[in-house]
Formats: structure tokens, C-alpha cells, sequence
DNA sequence: CTGAAAGCGCTTACAG
DNA sequence: CTGAAAGCGCTTACAG
């Protein structure tokens, strides 16, 4: 057995035997014109008359073609998500689904609908991306800041429709949301320095979007709160991937002087943190803490479950797509508040084997 | 301060101030129709007029409307990817990433888009589900089974674009391809039979796919082929989520005669039982082997790692975008063998306490 | 309340 | 090789 698809006509047509506003037309002896008032319910038809086209419409099951509605409206109702990464890795990020359904849920209300759109490093002019962009496609875009968004800021910029960033997009205008990066960072470092540590390794990643260098800053500030400088050797690099964590774990851990905390920039190179210590036959968090970001779903079905810090991943989707949704009405937005981050305790941070 | 988009007209207006193909045929001194040609490659086109043309476009940074283009040619180049969901947490899914990325991966390869579409159950034909499928939106469309694609497998097969899902949509004609879920349960079951377990616990879902039903038959046939059958007592429900499996895990192992074994139908609720089991001060697998089903990144990362059935999300994507292009190109395509499942024994299996 | 006409920005035969 | 004309299926003023 063959599937096969029986199309009418000589190109792939959707669209089939659907009839046109023409035929509704002529079913219902009334214009066009009359047929597309009842279509997007406006006044001044007579109740008659739509209750004749009405009819018609449901016996036939006509459905307005939306592609000759976007020539004449000009609008889509299609959102643009665009997120670059640079390895598959990236794309397989539970947050990111997250901010997915956050963005989605908000689209839902307005009827909607998203059309993914993604791009590998590094991008350029002519890739599907700024093409994308730079096409009367969609009505908005929002862009997920996975990388740096600064290479193609200018791209963002100068497109037509308007766009917001979930991330920094910093030196630019482009309307950003994002979450407290810098105070989750403080927070967890705080956590582990109240503990009793002090020497404190830090897992990365490269490339890095600027979140990341938040996060950093975070914890070097916490660090000079307590008198400390952050050993450079302590910081290591992934690539948000587990694998990455747990390599970058087994460096650090290697050193003649090893840290007693890993604070892992995500959560997934934190669950590879742990399966490192497990390998090594460290005891978490006795011989070693361990400290995440995110919070997915995996933080807290760890065993012991993970100490992260929470980002509000659908919160940042759905802030992000109401704020599109208010440059798309015309109205001046306010930029959203950086969104709360929170730390977590759980079980795998506790006060270093050597005494607090 | 405050954001806003500066829009040229009183509608939204994607497209901005991006000259048309009239004013660039104005400024090649040519006809729209010869600066047509140009932008699809086609020949017959002397190349001085080529060249002129193509300096003008790079010079004004013109890019066709699609909208315009769509409506002339019928082709949308977007593919819709249908995702009926029930809770949220079933759209957490990360084998549904996985199964993204495959789509994507193939539709990169095409210059197709993905149009992300989802529903809440019940799918009623008002829906924005229903509606995006009888548009002429996108080219085909992608259904991913999460829920039992029955009772809407009407309006999938006189929808007007080809279609294919991810599942089995059982008595109808619309291409399918799946996973060996059957050859999966049926391998993961006879391995916990070989360990030496006799009481077998299961948590299958509600409401289910159908690839759920292919699971469950699995197992029993394995039981069925050691001389046992499924004892109902131990045939538990979750929604799919971590949370429901270990729920339903505390459910099961406060039986009076519990099981020495669970095989959760999903990973997430896998790791779910695996909670339940350090909370209860199991030891897992002496106490209690688990398998889960999926072989998501999680899985791996558990302590001990997981035991479970894997299924390739990627794949799948792959498969179905490879299917529905076949379709779209009006070729007669086979319909692809069911993907092969393979069961990845890692820690969390052993045999049961009392003795095999 | 209703309809004729023009327009959205392309592509597609067809004639030259 | 090039262009005039019609058409894709709607919506939008405008006139009646």
C-alpha cells in the first residue's frame, strides 16, 4: 500500500474545492462585499440578509481564504518565534518549552498562532532567519535570545514589523524582557557562602548569551561581599548540555585544590554536575554542593533533588508576548520589570565536610 | 520610559516601507513581469537585463511580499504542526522538543516553517485547531497523537492540505507513523520477567493515546508468554507528569501486596515513581526495579540512571516531515516502517529482593 | 442597507 | 528575450 494525496490541480494546492466569497455571493444573491461584512461581523446588513448568508456559508463550509485576507488586511495573526543556537543541545532545553507554551498561551487570547523559526550560528543575511525578518510574513516577532543577539541587532532593528527580545538585547532599542539573572546569581552564592564554602566553581558556557555574564556578575558580587575573589581556575565552561556539565564537573573536581560547590549556570550541566560526583563517589551535598538555574522539571526529580534557582520561564514567554501585543495596538508600553527570580533549597546544597 | 513601534499606517503593517515589484520593474525599466522572472530563476532573461534588475533589488533591499506571493502561486511554504494537549504538563514533554526538532530539521531542508498549533481537548470544530486545518494557511499539516486522534480524524481527512500524524489514527486513511511501541513494552517487560519479577506494576495514562494501548498490549503478551497475567490491582493512571507517577507510585506500593516492579509508560513519570521510592526509603533496584519509556534526556541523569524503552523522538519528526513532503511533491510514498524501539538497560533494574 | 469598482502585490499564460 | 493583461480571493472606501 502507497499513501498518496489527491490534489486537484498541478501544484500542491491547499485550499481544494473550498468555494470563494464569489459563489457564497451568488448562493446568497447578495455582493462580495455584503458576504465580507457578515464575515467580519460589521454592521449595516439587514438581518435578513445575514441570516440568507449565513445559511449558505454553513451548507457549503466555506472557509475565507486567509492568504487573499493578508493581501487586503495586511495582518497574519502569525507570531514569529526565532531562536538561534548554535547546537542541538541548546534546541532541547526544557525552558525554552516553557517559554514556548508561556508565549503560546498569551498568543492563544488573541487568536494567534506561532510559527517557529530557528537558525544556526552564526547568522547571516541571507539565512532563513533575516529572511524571515525581513518578510511581510508575520506581524511581530520575538526573539529568544539563546545567543548573543547583538551580531544581528541591526537586522532586528531595521525590520518592518515590531519584535521584542527575551534576553538583554543591551545597546539596542529593541524592547527586552528577561529575568533576574544578577539576583538569582547573588542569592545562590549568598546561600552556599552561609553554608560555610568558600571555595565556590562555576560552570559557564560558550558561546554565552549575556544572561550568563549576569549570572557571573551575580556571584563575583556575592563573593566580594564575603571577601572573596572568584578563582579563575574554578570557572569552567559548557554548553548547557548534561554531558558538558558533567565534563566541566571532572575538571574542576580533578584540581589539586577542588571546590566544595559548583554553582552550574543551568540546570541541565547541573544534573551532569551531580552524575560526576555519583562516578566519583562524592556524596551530595556532603562532599560536594551542588547549585543549578532554571528550575526544569529534571531539578526536583534528582536524587537528592537539586537547589536551583528559579526563572519564570513562562512567565517571561507570556510577558514577552504581551508586550509585543501592545506595540502591535499602537499603545506605549511600559518595559516589564526584570521578572523575580527565586532561589530553591533542596537537597544538594549543605555546609562543606570540612566544617562551616 | 516607554516603548513603541512607529507603524506607517493605521494598521499594523508588516511590510513597512518595502517598495514593490512595480516600482523596481520602474526603476530597471523593465516590466513587472521580467523582474518576476528574475526573482524565481527563470530563464529567459537576457543577462544585462538580469544584472540590471538584480542591482536595483540589492540596492532598495527589496524582498517580495509572500503574502502577495502565496496568494498567486498556493503555496505557503509553512508547515502546521497540530498539537492537542490536555494539561499543560503534556506539552512539557521534552520528547515532544524531540520530536520538534526532527520536524524542523526536515523542513530546514525544504525552506518550509513550522506553524505551531495547539488545542485544548475536547476539539470542537470552532477551534482554532479546526480552523488552521480548513484554512489555506500552511502547505500540510503535522499531527502529533497525544491524545487520541479519533475524535477528530473527520476533520483531519476532508481537510483540504495533506496530512500525515505522529501515532496510529486507527480506522482512518491519513498516513501514520509511529513508534514500535508494542516491541518496546513487550522487550522492557520480558526483561523484568528474566530479572525474576512476578508482580509487575504499570502506569499507563487518561486520558491515552492509542500508542499507550500498544504499550500496555506489549506487556501483557510478555506476562502472557511467562504463563502470567496483568493483575488489574496493579494497573495504575497519570497524566504524564512526574508528579501524577509518583502519585501513582504511592498508590501501587501501599498495596498490601505490592509490586517488585513498575514500568511507568512515559519517563517523566518514571522519575516520578523513582521519587516516590526514595520518599517511602526504598532502595531502588533492590527494593523496587523501575522502567520508564521515552529515553529522555532525563533519564540518563537519574541516580541510579534509568532503565527504560527508547523511542526516537527525532526520528519520528524526521519520518513524518519526509512523508508529508513525499505527499506535497504528489509522489506515491510507502508508508514507513514503525520505527524500531530498543530498550537501554541502565541502573535502575535488578533483580527482586526475595530471589529470582 | 447594498453593490460596483479598485486595490492588495505578486505570478502566469500568451502575444509579440 | 520582453511586456500587457488577467487573475489569485479577499477588503475597503464610496456611491446609491
Amino acid at each position: 500500500m502507497f499513501y498518496t494525496w489527491a490534489s486537484e490541480g498541478p501544484a500542491p494546492m491547499a485550499g481544494g474545492s473550498m468555494p470563494t466569497i464569489d459563489e457564497i455571493a451568488r448562493l446568497a444573491h447578495v455582493s462580495p462585499a455584503t458576504v465580507s461584512k457578515v464575515l467580519n461581523n460589521r454592521p449595516y446588513v439587514s438581518s435578513a440578509t445575514r441570516a440568507r448568508i449565513e445559511r449558505v456559508i454553513a451548507e457549503t463550509g466555506f472557509v475565507p481564504s486567509q492568504r487573499a485576507r493578508w493581501l487586503s488586511t495586511r495582518r497574519s495573526f502569525i507570531l514569529g518565534l526565532l531562536v538561534p543556537y548554535t547546537s542541538d543541545q541548546l534546541f532541547a532545553d526544557p525552558h525554552l518549552l516553557e517559554i514556548m507554551r508561556g508565549i503560546e498561551a498569551e498568543a492563544n487570547t488573541r487568536e494567534y498562532n506561532l510559527l517557529l523559526s530557528t537558525a544556526r550560528a552564526p547568522i547571516d543575511a541571507a539565512s532563513a532567519f533575516t529572511r524571515l525578518l525581513r518578510s511581510d510574513v508575520i506581524d511581530g516577532a520575538i526573539v529568544v535570545e539563546t545567543l548573543d543577539v547583538q551580531p544581528f541587532a541591526a537586522a532586528l532593528a531595521q525590520q518592518p514589523a515590531p519584535c521584542v527580545v527575551i534576553g538583554y538585547a543591551r545597546d539596542s532599542d529593541i524592547p527586552a524582557v528577561h529575568a533576574d539573572d544578577y539576583g538569582g546569581a547573588l542569592a545562590a552564592t549568598r546561600h552556599l557562602l552561609a553554608l560555610g564554602h568558600r571555595r565556590v566553581g562555576a560552570i559557564s558556557s560558550s558561546p554565552r548569551p549575556y544572561a550568563l555574564d549576569e549570572r557571573l556578575r551575580g556571584m563575583r558580587a556575592a563573593l566580594g561581599e564575603a571577601g572573596l575573589a572568584l578563582d579563575e581556575a574554578l570557572l569552567a565552561t559548557g554548553d548547557f548540555s548534561p554531558e558538558s556539565g558533567e565534563a566541566a564537573a571532572h575538571g574542576l573536581l580533578g584540581l589539586p585544590d577542588p571546590p566544595s560547590a559548583i554553582f552550574a549556570f543551568n540546570d541541565r550541566m547541573a544534573s551532569g554536575v551531580a552524575r560526576a560526583a555519583w562516578t566519583r563517589g562524592l556524596s551530595v551535598p556532603d562532599d560536594l554542593s551542588i547549585v543549578g538555574f532554571d528550575d526544569i522539571a529534571l531539578a526536583s526529580m534528582l536524587t537528592p533533588p537539586l537547589t536551583t534557582v528559579r526563572q519564570p520561564g513562562y512567565g517571561l514567554g507570556q510577558a514577552a508576548a504581551a508586550l509585543l501585543f501592545g506595540l502591535l495596538d499602537g499603545v506605549a508600553v511600559p518595559p516589564p520589570a526584570t521578572l523575580a527570580t527565586e532561589l530553591i533549597v533542596r537537597g544538594t546544597t549543605g555546609p562543606p565536610k570540612g566544617g562551616g
